[in-house]
DNA sequence: GGTACCTTGACGCAGCGTAAGGGTAA
DNA sequence: ATTACCCTTACGCTGCGTCAAGGTAC
């Protein structure tokens, strides 16, 4: 079996100690204990992927929590299933929000940028030299 | 001139007015006063859209604040404009980061979907028909 | 004199960063 | 004995939400 240290979960992913520890605080993470050390298992490591990615998009800790324990009582509860699936599908509406959102700005920057080179070009060459 | 009330505001985007007196504590916002009543121009709610764009996309305020500072001192400062357009594309190379994640996460809910829904079908159909 | 706005405090919570102080194994 | 980890505890900052207490305009 392939385990990591928290500080190997810490480099891979360039977050704290600290961080990691926190989200185990908040019941995100509950690696298995050699003695006082946490020792992390490839699941672990694969919830840690997805608590940041979902973090990187505005979710809450949670809001994460919650998936994960419905995710969990969904294996052996049918109602619960359902009900992950709806949850799902309503973070998928806020994804394809955020997806928006990421045009519009990505937009926006391209405007900032055509408009800021014209400026600096007018200055290179005050008097259009024909 | 068009101009608005911090209610307008608040309403129209669908925030509370605190958030939006906490933007001009931190010098996002400067509207005019009509005696000690806040009143919004046209270009301050195209801030308060930007600003909560960024917001949404994990921006911090200081970091749109610089933004925002740099921007107006580029209208005066060439060397400024030239920092503007560096900031700009290293801000376009996180909103790109983020765009690989918003990819990721919606195929990943694509396949939590799929094998969810696989899941139902085979328990409403015990025994295959047929 | 309501009610429907506006104002300035101020306290509280989330999500960590950042030491502080100490144990453990090579 | 130093280096390189690990641990827990705790205080501090950001970005507001949420009262509180009051002023102003119709």
């Amino acid at each position: 079996m392939t385990t990591f240290t928290i500080t190997d979960l810490a480099k891979e992913y360039q977050i704290t100690t600290r961080a990691i520890r926190f989200y185990e605080d908040q019941g995100l993470l509950a690696p298995a204990r050699s003695g006082r050390n946490r020792v992390y298992s490839k699941r672990d490591r694969v919830r840690l992927e997805l608590i940041l990615r979902s973090k990187r998009l505005g979710f809450s800790l949670v809001e994460i929590k919650e998936l994960f324990d419905l995710y969990d009582s969904a294996q052996r509860d049918n109602a619960q299933l359902r009900q992950f699936l709806k949850v799902l599908s309503s973070k998928r509406v806020r994804i394809v929000e955020m997806k928006k959102d990421i045009e519009a700005m990505l937009s926006e920057i391209d405007m900032f940028e055509y408009q800021c080179k014209r400026v600096l070009e007018k200055q290179d060459r005050p008097k259009e030299p024909n």
